[in-house]
DNA sequence: GACCACACTTCAACACTGTTGAACTTAAAC
DNA sequence: GTTTAAGTTCAACAGTGTTGAAGTGTGGTC
């Protein structure tokens, strides 16, 4: 049985979907297709690339049927979403993407639109790009964050560590805000530092 | 000769700034102390362990001798600087900072520190807590990014393939944002997504 | 000063990783 | 039906974190 490119990465991201990024071995990945280690290399020069296609392959499609008659800081917010949600659409997706990034075609469309959207709520194009960056770099740490929680080992266990960590007299604003954790409002929590930039940039706009 | 724990924590740190996070192998830190492989073991459990404190080593000091008498927002200011800079004050400070994220003493006085001087702003716990998030995910992405960047292996011949594979036809606001690549505006860059956060921030201190 | 217990180090191994190159097999091209 | 190249196998290399048994040195006690 003969592989495809495009067949060893589909097998590559169920993989990463079943075991997580660590435990994504070239090995494991040749197993998962049926065939001996060496013959995924002929089909990507080694692991980085394969990363690269697959964090490429992630954004897939988040710059498609985007709602143009929406205000222009609205399609910011729908286009973080999409980001966001493709992030997530697999396991460890946000550290995958964080771990490349380099001028991949989905992620330079996904740049592109941003930019463009901005300036359209009328940026500079220098404010433009760096409203930009701003956002992607909350979307990307925000989706790493979420999906570190939930992949912890034992995630009661790692809260009743936190809270056993924080004292009361030492931190007392700390441990009040134990009772805020991101976990059980993941959505609400993202979109509110979301609305914080973007509010920001609104500012920016004038 | 015999090691301390903390011999061994900062012969591991300087050694990082040697050969960068990806090179920092036990056997290596082994050597640069002087000893046998197995010898670090005794010191710390794992090598997550000896990461995580390394990590929190990083933030030593940055709650230290804050200016008090400035406006709640330039504390915050203050505060995400100071992160920062701790973070870049290794080499891969950023990166390893955010793959450990555990309640470690120096990252909780940091904690503290924010969300007690946001709620001085006059934010809710909720508020404060969420947006410490926003501003923490966002220097140490961006922290992350700037050493990410620094650390490859060629930057000219980076920014080369960065510039040539952005198509001015299909990726013209990109194209135009090549302009104002981070890079040699580091700290503007930084100020500008930082004052971005802060300013939406202000807005919904009310 | 001799002894002892424990802190610490060494050494050798284990199971695993990404990567490589030579040999082999299969499929397509003429 | 033979040739050519695409695709695969197999065995090895150099490296990783981690472990456990055996050894060594140092400090305290009789």
């Amino acid at each position: 049985m003969r592989l495809s490119r495009d067949q060893v990465l589909g097998v590559a991201l169920d993989l990463l979907d079943e075991v997580g990024l660590d435990q994504l071995t070239m090995r494991r990945l040749a197993g998962a297709l049926g065939v001996q280690n060496g013959a995924t290399y002929w089909h990507f020069p080694g692991k980085q690339v394969l990363l690269e296609a697959m964090a490429d392959a992630l954004l897939a499609g988040v710059t498609s049927d985007l709602d143009k008659h929406l205000p222009w800081y609205d399609q910011v917010v729908q286009l973080a979403h999409r980001l966001h949600e493709a992030l997530l659409s697999r396991r460890d997706g946000a550290r995958l993407f964080a771990g490349v990034f380099f001028p991949l075609p989905n992620a330079l469309a996904y740049g592109e639109q941003m930019i463009s959207t901005l300036r359209a709520g009328g940026l500079s194009s220098r404010d433009a790009a760096w409203s930009a960056d701003t956002i992607t770099y909350y979307v990307v740490s925000h989706s790493t964050e979420e999906q570190l929680a939930a992949a912890l080992p034992d995630p009661s266990a790692s809260a009743a560590r936190l809270v056993g960590s924080v004292d009361p007299k030492r931190h007392p604003h700390l441990f009040a805000a134990l009772d805020h954790l991101p976990a059980p409002h993941r959505e609400e929590h993202f979109d509110f530092g979301l609305r914080l930039v973007i509010d920001g940039i609104r500012r920016a706009a004038g």
